[in-house]
DNA sequence: GAATCTGGTATTTTT
DNA sequence: TACCAGATTC
């Protein structure tokens, strides 16, 4: 490691000499300084949870464009989430100004690769309009193979066949290596194969590309056609990536073709680049930013290696330590490092902060879920009532399944809120069909896609039908929409021969003009000519009223997405859709309280958070316990969540759980015992004075001794604050309360009306429990009765 | 070919 | 609990 290049002391910097003058430099400690000013070829900044990384990193590139060392268009920053990179350029922007900041590259490894493959797509014989597979279609795909070769009597499943595929497109080995390295004896290997390759042939047969593939391909691009790669490698003279510690071995890959130097006979003659004595041109320079503490993505086939072993890799490469807080309070951060420090083979780095020690953590034991949610609720209501705006405060969880308790409760106590991920818009089938027209109208050779909607509104055309089509697909040579125009050579009757050739020509007319009309308009002609909408609305489930307006709020993304794009076209709306993630939509000026899942967390900070289901089995998770570096990973995350609070850190958990549909018996997790008993302040339930049990009240005052299962009593006890809410819909109708009025609640008892707020359908009475304390309810679904 | 019913099975995290 | 696949019936 080399502490300085020595070209900083010899290129005359105007700035050094002052750096209080430079705007840039201002504010920032020595080596946060160090970092931004870094002429190093390789750098790396260990940057500690809330350390200011993006901070460092938007002035690092600023830097570079004010002082005209590189133009905006030589820079390629590698963000995790695509509001990462929105917020980056929209810092870069406010620094040294927009228009200086057009032109540079900072988005996510996909979508910087579907740039790429999109267009070098005749490169590797495929075209521009090729589809990205998400998850759930490289699923419904394989289960089809998966099927047709009755492969499930091995014991494969289309999950286990998914994630193999997956693990192993990530470590670059496709059906061509894996077939140089697998066991011939095992004949579920044997199996697997074929289906990996028929996978790969049915992809590239229908011009589409999974997730994986957006990376894998990129790299196969760039080592096959060196002249391509030195396109991109002439092009990007300074490369950054944040969020280090989750790139894969694909991801590392193609950051290492990228940085490599170009050779002299690809280096055009007329090039204004420097080249060295040979007429090469030298790597472009590399920064990468991470934390190996915050790498939660080892399931994914994050690499934890890539960081660990980067002064190896990239010799003679520069390494600065961020270590300073600027987020939270030091009872925060030393309950972070006292976790994380049960890591054993970390590099030791410790936080601290001058902000000052704060509130204690507030700690809490519920009886079941849904107490654990009122918790929640009722403090996010004393903190909102302090003065602390929705969006400073955000809900964490394990899994996606926790959300339902926290969404109910939070309805009925009137906070506004979002979830964050989850089950997603694009995720619901009637997008998904709509999604799957558009999708096979820009790719005609996606046979997925068409598969998807040849049935879709009814119109006829069944399996057997399918099957006869697939087979004449095959004879012809060509694609399933080929053989779907030349549907007569079927012989079948004239009811389905003719529904056949009308989607055709319905499909055929609207690729006809992809190159030039507007998203919206394609959507709204699809819809109309298949009937689409007019089917739902007319439909008698009641489901299909509302399939109807996401169906319509589709159309009104697209007009958005056209608004923002006024020069995109179908692809491009379709690429838009395809990467889109889960932290993306996060809007910070809607006044809500966020809900995520500790994944989904990572980069964010919030004034207040709440960490939910602390237990043993959900965090560290189950499933996690049998995986190599599995709790180690979990604690990680657990870190990761700790750490993105700025002020007021919550930790809760409940006694009994349910899953499936019956209750269990849940234990703390072993992580609260790693946090320093005096920073927790433990809170009972409002519930537990009532039942004496002093037992309790002990084991939740500060040293738990976790021993639930035997002081929890069989069967539920029936007191007023029964560990349950009821799940059926409450309609209150037009029920006025006034202050003053006596009213009894399912969950809390009786109580008295302190305050109303009349808000027709959305009044919210303030009630004062005899015994559950004061709440919020929203009074038109609430379980109460007037008394 | 479509609609309805039934029983079995599954939930970790996501670009 | 909730969804899906397969069977049964129209």
């Amino acid at each position: 490691m080399t502490l300085l290049p020595p070209d900083a002391d010899t290129v005359p910097d105007p700035w050094q000499a002052e750096p209080a003058a430079d705007p840039l430099l201002a504010g920032l400690n020595e080596r946060q300084l160090a970092a931004v000013q870094s002429r190093a070829e390789a750098l790396l900044i260990v940057a500690g949870a809330g350390s200011g990384k993006t901070s460092v990193l938007t002035r690092r590139i600023a830097r570079l464009l004010r002082d005209r060392e590189l133009w905006p268009s030589q820079i390629l920053a590698i963000t995790f989430t695509n509001k990462a990179a929105a917020e980056m350029r929209e810092r870069v922007g406010h620094l040294i100004g927009h228009e200086a900041a057009q032109g540079m590259w900072i988005s996510t490894f996909h979508s910087a690769c579907v740039r790429i493959l999109r267009r070098e797509a005749q490169q590797f014989g495929m075209t521009q309009a090729f589809t990205i597979y998400d998850s759930a279609d490289s699923r419904a795909l394989i289960k089809r193979i998966v099927k047709e070769l009755q492969a499930d009597t091995l014991g494969l499943t289309v999950s286990a066949v998914a994630g193999k595929i997956s693990r192993l497109k990530n470590e670059l080995i496709d059906a061509d290596a894996f077939a140089r390295q697998y066991n011939q004896n095992d004949p579920t290997e044997v199996m697997f194969l074929e289906i990996f390759r028929r996978y790969t042939a049915e992809l590239t047969r229908a011009n589409a590309l999974d997730f994986d593939d957006l990376i894998g391909q990129t790299v196969y691009l760039f080592r096959a056609f060196p002249q391509v790669a030195a396109l991109y490698q002439r092009r990007f003279r300074h490369v950054l990536v944040d969020e280090y510690q989750d790139t894969n071995h694909a991801q590392y890959a193609l950051i290492r073709e990228l940085t490599r130097g170009v050779r002299p006979e690809h280096v055009p003659a007329d090039t204004r680049i420097e080249t060295d004595a040979t007429g090469a041109i030298p790597p472009a320079k590399l920064t990468v930013v991470g934390d190996s503490d915050q790498s939660i993505y080892a399931f994914r086939g994050a690499d934890i290696r890539n960081i660990v072993e980067f002064e190896r890799d990239f010799p003679g490469a520069e390494v600065i330590l961020l270590e300073q807080n600027y987020r939270s309070t030091q009872t925060i951060l030393d309950a972070a490092n006292a976790v994380i420090a049960n890591n054993f083979d970390r590099i030791a780095k410790n936080l601290f902060t001058a902000v000052g020690a704060g509130d204690k953590i507030t700690g809490f034991t519920g009886y079941s879920q849904h107490d654990e949610a009122q918790f929640v609720a009722d403090e996010i209501t004393t903190l909102h009532d302090g003065g602390m705006p929705y969006n400073q405060m955000a809900v964490f969880y394990r899994t996606n399944a926790q959300t339902r308790a926290l969404e109910e409760i939070l309805i009925r106590s009137a906070i506004p809120y979002r979830v964050l991920g989850g089950t997603k818009f694009y995720e619901r089938a009637e997008i998904k069909d709509v999604m799957a027209y558009l999708v096979a109208i820009a790719n005609p050779a996606d046979a997925l896609a068409v598969r998807r909607i040849l049935n879709t509104p009814k119109r006829g055309i069944g399996p057997a039908t399918e099957t006869a089509l697939a087979m004449h697909a095959d004879e012809l040579g060509g694609t399933l929409r080929d053989a779907l125009s030349d549907a007569a050579a079927l012989k079948l009757g004239p009811k389905v021969t003719g529904a056949m050739l009308e989607l055709a020509r319905i499909l055929d007319e609207a690729s006809a003009t992809i190159e030039t009309a507007l998203v919206p308009d394609i959507v709204t002609a699809i819809l109309e000519k298949t009937k689409y909408l007019e089917l739902l609305r007319a439909s008698r489930d009641p489901q299909d009223e509302a399939r109807a307006e996401n169906v319509e709020e589709l159309v009104a993304v697209t007009r958005e997405f056209q608004k923002n794009n006024p020069e995109g076209r179908l692809v491009d709306f379709l690429t838009e859709v395809a990467l889109v993630a889960a932290a993306d939509d996060l809007d910070d000026s809607s006044g809500t309280v966020s809900l995520m899942t500790l994944h989904t967390a990572k980069g964010l900070e919030y004034d207040a958070v709440f960490i939910t289901g602390v237990e043993e089995n959900l965090l560290p998770h189950q499933m996690s316990a049998s995986e190599p570096g599995g709790p180690a990973e979990e604690r990680r995350l657990f870190y990761v969540g700790i750490t993105r609070a700025r002020k007021k850190l919550h930790l809760s958990l409940a006694m009994t759980r349910s899953t499936f549909g019956d209750t269990q018996v849940a234990a703390p997790s072993r992580y609260l015992q790693e946090i320093p008993a005096e920073l927790i302040d433990w809170r009972d339930s409002p519930g537990m004075g009532m039942r004496g049990g002093s037992g309790q009240r002990q084991l939740g005052s500060s040293k738990p001794s976790f021993s639930y299962g035997t002081s929890l009593p069989p069967g539920k006890p029936k007191t007023e604050w029964a560990n349950r809410v009821t799940n059926t819909v409450r309609d209150n109708g037009d029920l006025t309360l006034e202050v003053g009025d006596r009213i009894r609640h399912d969950d809390f008892g009786e109580g008295r009306v302190t305050g109303v707020t009349q808000n027709g359908a959305k009044s919210i009475a303030e009630v004062q429990f005899d015994s559950a304390g004061r709440k919020r309810l929203l009074i038109k679904i609430s379980p109460i009765v007037k008394l």
